[in-house]
DNA sequence: CGTGAGATTGAAGTCCATCAATGGTTGTGG
DNA sequence: CCACAACCATTGATGGACTTCAATCTCACG
């Protein structure tokens, strides 16, 4: 079950959490930064696996990934789903459910996952006397407008090749910001999980990666990924061909 | 190219608007449309192929469509485009460039259309004393984050003729909300933007409007739609394979 | 150490793209 | 007002990219 983590004094706080420049923060005075501190007072355990919200649930909070990694994905009757994104620490997850105020997708932890939790009510009472905050929330809400239309431009435009291209380099540069290496990491998800993002079947994205390790530019062993040749790899979506 | 056309006191205005009820003034109360109404200050006048902002232009404000009908399209470094949005009267553009105030996508007139300039500086001070204006303009990125992520679904796991059928109904719909029929009516868009809207190619959109017209589900003359048999259409997508 | 989910790789098939030729509509300038 | 051009749409034939089906293989975890 999900365990749900009380703020306390001790606690780390906006103020002082490492995530402040990637997450709602981002670019406040230290004196905007102080009346945060009161904004999220509840945290939540998200166990590998687990689902932190379904698609239909009545929406009361949004959330910041503290550390962990979430997937949020659409299920049709049918069965089939689409992984609309994964959500690395400092991003925010349910704002796709605020027009409604009740989630359109599902929330998933990829590992061992914490959130903030961002009561709707709370953001609304604080924003009226911390403009700064609304802004940052604005932006936010418009950034996943603009990186869901570029992966619209990406499953509608680009080949298989190219997509897992940009992936890889848009995963890099993700981790790359929250001061991990750019050049190795872990996938936390399966290649079914990547091939879902893509639009792409699992054997695909199997084989790509097969095919990228040869020709020299990934080295790549079950999820472990060190990328060799960056150049060669934003060529393959970058050429116009 | 593009005309300013001011708003005067004998202009309408958004209390007299007939799209209110689908544009930013929703749900709001008769004493808080009043407030709306200094909102606008200038009108702007598109036309057909006129383009109203290119990707990278700064952004000063964004745009509630009045009639006509938009698209919004993002391109690639060699040339590859993507239409991202089909933009009917009542729907905002330019929610894409908020993040980094300059405009994420361009927009096109797809036939003589008139947009309410809604500046940004003007929305911000006037959410001050409307909170049910930064309510409803919060709902409206909401919904455009959960359209897009539809359509990621549609562009990630469906077939083309469920594409296809998808984008009927959709357009259908939002027709019919808006007081046309909803069973026929006059594509504004050319096979090659539909296609590139849905991931295909203009053969594969043409192909399938003679499929579905051969299978009765429509009738089809250049642009000129019937829609015959709705459930039909909507089974093509719903049917659980 | 054994088990099972996840990953790899091959072979065959399908859907959609590409290439190409023709037909239809719209709009413009003589 | 007509003729022509330019654009858009249709339809057929062929090819290629990705999927599907299937058979191992690998490794994480109890």
């Amino acid at each position: 079950m999900l365990t749900s983590i009380p703020v306390t004094e001790i606690s780390p706080r906006c103020s002082t959490c490492g995530m402040g420049q990637l997450c709602l923060p981002v670019g406040m005075s230290q004196q905007d930064l102080l009346k945060m501190d009161t904004l999220v007072q509840e945290r939540v355990r998200v166990h590998k696996g687990e689902t932190l919200y379904r698609m239909g649930d009545p929406l009361t909070a949004v959330y910041a990934v503290r550390f962990g990694t979430l997937k949020t994905h659409v299920t049709l009757e049918d069965g089939r789903s689409q992984i609309t994104g994964f959500h690395l620490p400092g991003e925010i997850v349910g704002l796709d459910g605020l027009g409604e105020m009740q989630h359109a997708s599902d929330a998933t932890a990829l590992e061992d996952a914490e959130v903030c939790v961002v009561r709707f009510s709370e953001l609304q009472a604080l924003s009226g006397d911390l403009p700064s905050l609304q802004t940052q929330f604005l932006r936010l809400m418009s950034k996943e407008i603009s990186q869901d239309q570029v992966m619209l431009m990406t499953l509608g435009s680009m080949r298989a090749e190219e997509r897992l291209a940009a992936f890889l380099v848009n995963l890099s540069e993700r981790l790359s910001a929250r001061g991990y290496s750019s050049s190795e990491f872990v996938l936390r998800m399966s290649r079914e999980e990547i091939g879902s993002y893509l639009g792409l079947k699992l054997e695909t994205v199997s084989r790509l990666f097969s095919r990228f390790a040869e020709a020299g530019l990934i080295q790549i062993r079950q999820r472990h990924v060190k990328l060799i040749d960056m150049a060669g790899i934003k060529q393959i979506y970058n050429r116009s061909c």
